[in-house]
DNA sequence: ATTTTATATATCGAACTGATACTATGCATC
DNA sequence: GATGCATAGTATCAGTTCGATATATAAAAT
């Protein structure tokens, strides 16, 4: 039984409950936001691991009652939560791993036709600039609430979608039929 | 039933047999270099795809009896595997996930030790060192084989590593005591 | 009037991860 | 001469996560 070591959905839950009492609908909105680059959750992990950290005494639930609606579940971090979470922090070595179809999709570029590998490199041009955006909102909006450790990852994630922007735009012509003859030609 | 439009490893694993003939044991050895920055995949995933390529016929095996050792099965891709192929990579909006237990680890940073904190910092920045050799070294090894496509993926890995290691080194000292009381002090 | 957006919880199959199991050879180390 | 490790090879499984969907209500927009 494992219970110390993995920053996986549950652990995360219980790091944000460190800031706040908070029911799993406002922690889906952290995901979305501030976590969204490099640490995406759905409902399908989120309640679960709400849940789990429950029974095993992490969090309490505190069931707000509302009109129609279904109870506003708030969940406060326990005593025991924090040991769990410091334990879980211990990990000298948490990993960083990169699952692109972006990238696998490019490995096979000689296979596609031109105009089709623009879109792709296009889209994820977009993507880019949609990311920086939001890592600018959220630190705008609130900046000034964070520890460092918050602003460094924020950081974190410009400087490397940035990185990805200026590779893209600088290396988009080698996938291209048109360098290809251009080389050949010139 | 969706059959076309996503790169998982069923379709990478097809790609990859267009490069030639291979066994499950050889695309692993693929996942482990080449695709090891941006599609890790192990045995409990390439297997099961093999298995379920050649029931749905896009890839044929050959079972090559070996003495004492289980056979070498051997894939090779069929003309159904390869329009099956060419229409997953028609997908403009692939996606580029990132999940980083080491920035969730960061973001509680003001949770740690300075010392735990210094600790994963330099097991990144490690980690950043492992890949740009391995990267280098699968360049050295088979560039001059490689398609345009996945020398613009070996080097979109060594740019966002390179980016990595750069904006830890420069930002570090945001997240440890030492700076906080020298801005105060100074 | 109807669609969209927001609040809010919850489930489920499919996919994937990481570890492990099994067989066998060869090489080094103790 | 035995133990351990690397390499070659296939395979499974529990646990975790992903993405989509269902349920319910109400305000706001079209």
């Amino acid at each position: 039984m494992e219970t110390s070591g993995t920053m996986d959905v549950r652990t995360v839950c219980l790091g944000m409950l460190t800031d706040g009492a908070a029911s799993g609908y406002d922690l889906k909105k952290h995901f979305e936001s501030t976590f969204a680059h490099f640490f995406a959750a759905g409902y399908g992990s989120i309640y679960p691991a709400l849940s789990s950290l429950c029974e095993q005494g992490m969090v309490n639930c505190e069931c707000i009652p509302q009109d129609g609606k279904p109870d506003r579940k708030v969940y406060h971090i326990t005593a025991e939560g924090r040991t769990f979470l410091l334990k879980a922090l211990e990990n000298p070595t948490p990993c960083h791993k990169v699952r692109s179809e972006f990238l696998a999709t490019m490995c096979f570029a000689h296979l596609m036709p031109d105009a089709q590998i623009e879109k792709v490199l296009d889209s994820r041009l977009e993507d880019c600039a949609y990311y920086t955006k939001m890592i600018s909102e959220v630190e705008a909006s609130c900046m000034q609430d964070w520890p460092p450790g918050k602003r460094f990852v924020a950081g974190f994630g410009k400087a490397m979608i940035e990185a990805m922007k200026t590779y893209v735009e600088e290396n988009r012509h080698l996938l291209t039929e048109e360098s290809a003859s251009k080389s050949a030609t010139g």
